[in-house]
DNA sequence: CCAAAATATGCCTTGACACGTATATACCCT
DNA sequence: AGGGTATATACGTGTCAAGGCATATTTTGG
């Protein structure tokens, strides 16, 4: 369990981790609002908090947990080097800081016309893979 | 393994689809750049292409395969509830990374008024001790 | 000091999944 | 046809993490 999405993998922490969006919470308050026992949201808790999705304030017998940036700024990074290939596609990311520019992308496909190359039987297999 | 999340965990099918952002390349081609054995790869391509995240079309014996946007975009909306959130705190850490090695004329997100603070709901808490 | 509230932790079981090895399938060339 | 190449799949195995349950720990108020 070290990578950043190795943690976002389980659902229950993704859960945790958008209801903290709007502001910060307790331990009860998520466990009340999500539905999930104590211990399951503690532990989870502790999962993010040593990941770094989130740190914690003592309030009495309460914690009180809100998000941290820094794996989420990761998350972003790594999905860096795709967006300009998917951006062809969508403009909704236009509120982020995105250029939307026609230039020359990273020489993806050769485009090789298609059927090209040396192959001769086409398409007469089971098709069993290609998109289901 | 529903989630697009689940899919990307594992660290080699995520090694893979960087290798796949250069330009499409067929599974020996991977199987040699990544030094993981046949059937590795072959399972984990059969998992990114059932999750969307790849295509592949026939070439003689050969299956070549590339991206596709669909799950990227996916992440990527799922990131935006907090990207809002780590903008904010851009400037509160930046000593916290700097890492500032973008080549692309990318411009980091355009400064924001680091005005107010973003503080929410009432506050009682009395900072103390943190992390165990 | 004691009880209650809030949270954390330890143990155990179970299931998912990644891997290795072997084998099956599909396609090419001579 | 046959052999070689390229890729997919089947099976057995080990590991690891998530869940349930009980219990420990911390803090508050009386």
């Amino acid at each position: 369990m070290e990578s950043v999405f190795e943690i976002i993998a389980e659902p229950n922490r993704r859960a945790i981790l958008s209801l903290l969006v709007s502001s910060q919470q307790s331990v009860g308050e998520i466990e009340r609002q999500l539905r999930m026992p104590q211990p399951t949201v503690s532990k989870h808790l502790r999962v993010l908090r040593e990941a770094g999705f989130v740190e914690s304030t003592v309030d009495a017998q309460r914690r009180l947990y809100r998000l941290k940036p820094g794996p989420f700024q990761e998350m972003d990074a790594w999905l860096e080097q795709f967006r300009r290939f998917w951006s062809d596609h969508v403009d909704a990311l236009e509120r982020h800081l995105d250029r939307r520019e026609r230039s020359s992308p990273t020489r993806a496909t050769p485009a090789k016309s298609k059927t090209g190359k040396r192959q001769r039987g086409p398409n007469r297999e089971r098709d069993k893979g290609e998109t289901k």
